[in-house]
DNA sequence: CTCGATTGTCTAGCAGTGCTAGAATTTCGT
DNA sequence: ACGAAATTCTAGCACTGCTAGACAATCGAG
């Protein structure tokens, strides 16, 4: 039917299953069994279809990140669930992860013409980490830094540069010190 | 007269002043006045340039981040000048950077075969941090967090995604929250 | 001094990439 | 039923990392 959405889902289920280098536009077009001009009618390379898939994770992470946090019981779970489901998040679908956060997918970031999508996202952390800035720090400021933390230990986990067992044990310590309770 | 070391070298400057992207086996060839398979002689190929690239940031880095961190007086400002030392390396020589942090250089990380130059990096910040970790608290783990947080903040922040005007109160507020005095 | 073998180096090429001009086809309004 | 418009494809460009095989330089032995 809506051709642009199979072009992204198909793109996104292969980078998935064989990394994003594997997402060559003649893979695609074969898969999508239309020839590759085909997808430069929707999109204007390659750059754009990681830029959608970006942005159709960002939705599914706020709310993931959202329904982790409304379900903890207090302010201190609270922070606590929202940093285990950003983590599992980017564990459990990679590629995606990486279109949003990793490669150049074109899209404006802490922008006015930021996405939607994108914004969203971050309210959605903004929304459960603003009461644990503590007095007289600001929330979107603490946000960003907590933010960039679990960027950090997500990728550098992810590329084999952190051990992989002590995981729950620096996400338990970084939301310590970081959250005022 | 060490071929390597040219090759290095001008990987290194050709992707500091062009990005990784514009170096391509032919260009380098092209610079060191030397034909493509020449670079196959040394190395099995652009990954493993990456790495030496790589390894030469990381003594480097080390070196940056121990004499920040010994000028500076009393165990606070050790902790805040090692995390300004570490953004400004990787703002400064962001594809120096890139080939230790982003990109794959064939290298091995967190393991026994680690190489040396890594593992001393390693060792420079938990030099400097291990009395920050505070009561309880694995020196090496406490390291690991605060790693990945500067990670999170030098990637994030030169990929266009945290605005670039607050970078040194974000700087502060991790080393605040993260550093027992 | 010459010759064969060993190095070293280069040319040319493979299979792949993102992307696009222009031809061929299909669809549709008249 | 036909011409126009929209759609789709074939074929190709300039580039990538990498390598087989031809060529040239060097050097030790006779």
């Amino acid at each position: 039917m809506d051709r642009e959405r199979l072009i992204v889902a198909t793109a996104r289920e292969l980078a998935e299953k064989e990394g994003w280098d594997a997402v060559t536009t003649r893979r695609l077009a074969e898969r999508i069994e239309y020839s590759q001009p085909v997808l430069y009618g929707h999109f204007r390379g390659k750059r754009e279809i990681i830029g959608a898939v970006a942005l159709e994770g960002a939705a599914e992470m706020a709310a993931a990140v959202r329904a982790a946090a409304s379900a903890a019981a207090g302010p201190r779970a609270r922070v606590t669930a929202l940093a285990r489901a950003y983590l599992d998040f980017a564990e459990h679908h990679p590629a995606v992860y990486d279109a949003m956060f990793r490669l150049d997918g074109g899209l404006a970031f802490a922008k006015d013409d930021t996405p939607e999508p994108l914004k969203d996202a971050f309210a959605a952390l903004l929304e459960n980490l603003g009461d644990a800035a503590g007095e007289g720090v600001d929330a979107g400021l603490f946000t960003e830094v907590f933010w960039a933390s679990l960027h950090g230990l997500a990728t550098l986990t992810r590329a084999g540069r952190l051990p992989p067992g002590d995981a729950a044990g620096r996400v338990q310590l970084l939301v310590d010190r970081l959250a005022v309770v």
